[in-house]
DNA sequence: GTCTATATAGCGATAGAC
DNA sequence: GTCTATCGCTATATAGAC
């Protein structure tokens, strides 16, 4: 442990998998707070502490640093198996649980600057939105229409199509509430105000497929 | 007509508003085809036939000229007057036709493109995205509010929570094609296909708040 | 494999002539 | 009021030392 100690007081092996982690992360965080443009290599390079061209060498380019931190994120927000496997109690109690942590996730902070920074850059990168739709929405909508045909064959909900069915969830729970948060004009609901938020949604969901 | 003729060909009244116009024109296609980074402002002097400093002197700066642009597109895609004043036949025929001309406007490139330009530098500029969301979806669900109002008034439709409906039956409407459009990875829907989803979210609607 | 220093280029904004 | 030419700055990407 001591014939090639560097000048510095820098460790003994190179360890070069320690820096990629270390450039990703700035990446990943810069990225997504500044968007695409307002991060230069040299920022990350610097948050990672590391020299700009170790960088390059190890992602190629700006473009090519960016895809994969959008890629990572995409990945660590959604766990790797989905909620819907061991819920229990009466079908409307299951409902409000998943529409809660449905809820949580898509306007948390997190959630809203990774879609933000999609969105601003899938003109110059179009194989960007269909990784971040298959990595995220897509999935989750697959989940929740495996859990409604479930329910039908059980005899609970009445709905001819579920995987539309499924989107009509989604694009109910998000509502005005995500919409507005995408153009930064609503600040984070309270507790209560999401409740009423969520219980609506699943009750209007209900008057529509719950059998007659 | 002649003692102050100018070297060049130009006309004989310097036309104060015509290069402004120009120059509108100009930065409202340009920043919407391209955004804001990728679209320079020798970009939007060339493509007015005006140079460059004519443009700082009616506009300021890039980042006054790019919320005027924004500021007037939302007001040319939006109609004065919305739509809901004067529809006849039953009330779903009514519906439908609002459907329709919700789900054109939403869906279309230019709206798609203003959409992502304006989430794409609400984090650098926090007005714009309010200035946006007033312009352009508050006010549609503003007209849609008063119109649904008019039909529980009339016994049509049972709704305790008015405006929570009215977002609803918006968020229903702009659905999946919407959110993936917003990712780029969505073609254009088939006029069958539109008309599918049209119905289909209409008939949800009125599953849910139809009187009992 | 990593770092310091630099090449190259494009952008926003301005000075001065007319 | 308008144009041509230019300044100052920052960014991406690279060359050469260790």
């Amino acid at each position: 442990m001591s014939h090639s100690a560097a000048k510095t007081a820098g460790p003994g092996r190179p360890k070069d998998q320690q820096k990629r982690a270390a450039i990703l992360d700035a990446a990943k965080r810069l990225f997504v707070e500044r968007g695409y443009n307002a991060t230069s290599m040299d920022a990350v390079a610097g948050a990672a502490r590391v020299s700009k061209l170790t960088v390059y060498s190890h992602f190629g380019d700006k473009d090519a640093l960016f895809t994969e931190a959008v890629r990572c994120k995409c990945e660590e927000q959604l766990p790797a198996q989905i909620f819907l496997a061991d819920l229990k109690g009466p079908l409307r109690e299951q409902l409000l649980e998943i529409a809660r942590a449905f809820f949580a996730l898509v306007t948390s902070d997190e959630a809203l600057a990774v879609h933000r920074t999609v969105i601003a850059n899938v003109q110059q990168s179009p194989q960007l939105g269909a990784l971040f739709w298959e990595a995220g929405p897509a999935r989750v909508q697959g989940a929740f229409d495996a859990f409604l045909r479930a329910e039908v064959a059980a005899g609970k909900l009445d709905i001819a199509d579920t995987r539309r069915a499924a989107t009509q969830f989604f694009c109910l729970l998000k509502g005005e509430s995500h919409a507005r948060m995408e153009f930064g004009c609503c600040a984070a609901l309270k507790r209560r105000e999401i409740d009423e938020h969520v219980e609506a949604t699943v009750d209007m969901f209900l008057r529509a497929y719950a059998p007659r």
